[in-house]
DNA sequence: AAAGTTATCAACCGCCTATAT
DNA sequence: CATATAGGCGGTTGATAACTT
């Protein structure tokens, strides 16, 4: 027993939406409003399931949507949010007016990882690459064709090449193209951009109960960043 | 011009959480 | 309190456009 499907697969469709279909949906939600996803379907005419409708509503037909390219300034904006949030695309995309999760996930995956790795950072951790080498230990898990001997001390007590050769066929034996790296370094300390306790006092009470876009908001910071992006 | 490769991005999948019953 | 359901999220896939050989 697994879990329920969230719709019936039998008969949705998949794939592409059409121009129809975006016209019923859109035209659905100006009546109705968005949200009840699960019979939005049904009641709009649309062979899909309730979450692909939804998804097409908010990464594509959303009428307060930005499209076209990132600005230098939203590049920067989100390479920061990212730092101290983490792949929280939702979270991020909320200090973005117009562009969406799924819009900033991909551009993180195709532009700002090359441009990161472009100026030298890890584009997991925002730390130069190269810092890597000096605060990490790797530990290697694999054979070592030619040098495994003289690194676990074997080296002086090969008398010949065939009893060396004897020795590395053992070592093949016992992990068999086994060939894993790990990495281990320590966690990262990140320069806290405001103190905790005013960061918490920066929160308006909208913002407070989690409701950081809506209109009582009376933040002018969040997480230590300035909205002056925007 | 054709074939192969790479980049892009819309859409899907499955898991998690909040809420309703 | 336990269970069911809907909504939301992040990771991944697949189609296709763009580019290279």
């Amino acid at each position: 027993m697994g879990r329920s499907p969230c719709c019936e697969k039998a008969h949705t469709n998949k794939g592409a939406w059409t121009k129809e279909e975006d016209e019923r949906l859109i035209a659905h939600i100006r009546v109705h409003g968005e949200g009840r996803w699960r019979s939005l379907p049904k009641a709009a005419g649309l062979l899909r399931c309730g979450k692909s409708c939804r998804l097409r509503w908010i990464n594509y037909l959303r009428p307060d949507l930005k499209r076209g390219n990132f600005t230098e300034e939203e590049d920067e904006l989100i390479i920061k949010l990212h730092s101290l949030l983490g792949n929280k695309w939702s979270l991020i995309a909320a200090r973005l007016p117009g562009r969406t999760d799924n819009e900033i996930k991909n551009y993180w995956n195709t532009h700002i990882r090359r441009k990161l790795l472009g100026r030298g950072l890890d584009p997991t951790t925002h730390r130069p690459i190269n810092e890597r080498a000096s605060n990490t230990t790797t530990i290697s898990f694999g054979r070592r064709e030619e040098k495994s001997s003289d690194v676990l001390g074997h080296k002086e007590e090969r008398s010949s090449s065939e009893e060396s050769s004897a020795w590395q066929q053992q070592q093949r034996l016992k992990c068999p193209d086994l060939n894993l790296e790990l990495c281990i370094a320590p966690p990262f300390q990140q320069e806290p951009v405001v103190e905790p306790v005013k960061r918490k006092g920066n929160l308006c009470f909208s913002c407070s109960l989690g409701l950081q876009k809506s209109e009582e908001c009376r933040c002018d910071r969040f997480l230590g960043l300035s909205t002056e992006y925007y």
